[in-house]
Formats: structure tokens, sequence, C-alpha cells
DNA sequence: CCGCTTTGGTTCGAATTTGAACCAGCTGAA
DNA sequence: TTCAGCTGGTTCAAATTCGAACCAAAGCGG
């Protein structure tokens, strides 16, 4: 048994390191810049970009839990942080009793508004710009598939 | 004064969120499958990699902490936490005082072969048996560049 | 040989993050 | 109607992470 198991190749090995270091580098960047520029972790950063995109300014903290790819328990401790700053407000959902909004104030839309530009262009230094724009095809096109795969993960299979 | 900056197109916001995402996705994934099968966290098993792909098995604290692009008081904590597990070991170095070796105690080797086949085969899942061998390439040399000139920052330019 | 600046690591406190446990409130089937 | 089971959020304790402060040693120029 334990059959010897299929080690990646080089090929392989570049892309993964590739990825693995990218990801690394580009997040501490950018949460640098946040901090320093914003004093916003990019966590926060990100609840302001999706209630903000958000017809009405406000989600259901799963929903939004399940955008920003992290823990509820998490994100309620990030709402309420945002919200003891005045940029975010709960609000209780009337069709269901359990449930909570997040909105945006209007401050918190005055923040994002003032952040945005310089978080726009580190992202374009430290990654878009530095690609070719056939580049960032290939790379929407694999990485879009490998979260795809990722999200619908029901690792159990119904049969 | 604040030019509008030059915001995301579609095509570029495909490739940010692609990436965002997925980086984060497979983050979470394997830091999952490394806990529940190896009991070790991402940062750990890293930590083994380089050391064991190292003549000697061992690296200084700085060069270690740049290569797995953490801080070094992260590594500190980490390597603190593998002294005590048996699985690395601290030597000081002969040639500077102040240095400090991690080295890879034979039961740490032990760990990383147990621990390897599963994680290699859930960073296929996840990532590289997702892309064609083209989009893997791709990935490595647009990621690569990225990379690199991260690495590279240095942001006073001594003109 | 002497100060000054840099380097290598650790320590410390603050901020996050995560999963497990928990409490309601929903929902569907009997 | 009723109860079992799922859902939505929060709470809690434990593990990490990071940057700033710190200490000692190394490297250097004079």
């Amino acid at each position: 048994m334990t059959a010897e198991p299929r080690w990646l190749d080089d090929q392989e090995k570049a892309a993964w390191t590739a990825f693995l270091t990218a990801s690394n580098l580009v997040t501490r960047k950018l949460e640098q810049q946040l901090k320093d520029e914003a004093g916003l972790s990019h966590t926060q950063y990100e609840v302001l970009v999706q209630l903000s995109a958000t017809e009405g300014r406000a989600l259901r903290m799963t929903e939004l839990a399940d955008r920003l790819v992290t823990s509820k328990s998490g994100l309620t401790y990030q709402i309420t942080q945002l919200e003891r700053a005045g940029l975010v407000t709960r609000r209780s959902c009337p069709s269901d009793v359990r449930g909570v909004f997040a909105e945006l104030t209007d401050e918190g839309m005055d923040v994002l508004r003032r952040a945005a530009p310089g978080h726009v262009q580190a992202v374009r230094e430290a990654l878009i710009d530095v690609l070719t724009a056939e580049q960032r095809d290939h790379l929407a096109q694999g990485l879009g598939e490998v979260s795809r795969r990722l999200r619908g993960t029901t690792p159990i299979d119904p049969a």
C-alpha cells in the first residue's frame, strides 16, 4: 500500500512555488500598504468593497463570509471592529430573526473612497501591471477554475 | 491633484479576484489538510521542507525567514514550537556568535516523510492537476516575475 | 583601537484568525 | 401540531502573526 506518490516534477514545482511565494508576497505587500495609508486590514477593506458593490450596501453575515473566504467567527470579529469604527452597522433581517445584515455607513463609504485609489495603485504595481494582458487572461482562466472547484467542494459525493 | 486613478477594467479585475480567491482558498485547504493529516501548520511544514532540501539540513534564521516569506519574529516562534516537538534543533553559528542555525532532526525528517505524500496529493488536487501544462507554465512565468519584483523591493532608489 | 551604523535574533504586547461549542430560530416530514 | 435536524451568528479559548523595541556582536572608517 501507500504507493509512491506522484511527486511534482520541475515544471510543476515551479508553478507551485511561484504561486505560493507570489501569494505570500502580494498579500504581505497589500496588507502593509492598506495599514499604512488607510489604517485598514485587507480583510476590512474587502468587507467595505463587497458591501459598497452590493445593491443596498448590505449583505448577510454568512454571504459576506463566503465572499471573503473567511470563517464566520472571523467575520463576526471584523464586523464588530468596523462597527466600532463607525464604518458599518448591523441590522437585523426582516425575513429571518436570526439573520444579521452588515450595512455600509456613509462614513464607511467615504473611508473606502479615500482608500481605494492608493490600494488599486498598489495592486497594479504588485501584480496587474507586471503581467501582460495575455498572462492576466491565463491567470484568470486557470485560477478561476481552481477557485470554482474548491468552492463547490462537497467532500461527500452523494452518489 | 489626486488625478482619477486608473481603475481596474473587467479583464484586470477578473485576474485580480481570481488570484485573490484562489490564493485564499488554496491556503485554507492546505492548512486544513496538513493540520488534519500531519498535525502541522503550513508554515511548519515549509520549514521542514526547506531544511530537508538544504545541504546539511540546516539554515540560518534570517535565510529561512526570507524563504518562507515570513517575519523574523514569526519564525522565532515557529522554530521554538518545532524545537519543542523535537523536529528541529537550534545550533549556534561558528562564524558569527549572533547567528543561529535551525537544523532538522531525524525525527523531523521522519515526520516530513510521512506528511509529504498526502500534502503533495492535496496540492495536486487543489491546484496543479487542475491546470494544463501550458497554464502551469504561464503561471510560473507570470507569478515568478511578480515574486522577483516584490523581493528586490528597495523602495528607495539610490539614484 | 574607538565609536557608529548595521545585522541577527529574541522578546513583548496587540491584533487576528480559527474551530468547537452553543443558542435560537427555521423547516420539513410524520 | 410536533419534533428532529439544519442554519445563522456569536462566544470562547488557543494558536499565530506582526512590528517595534531591545541587546549584543560584527563591520567599518578614521
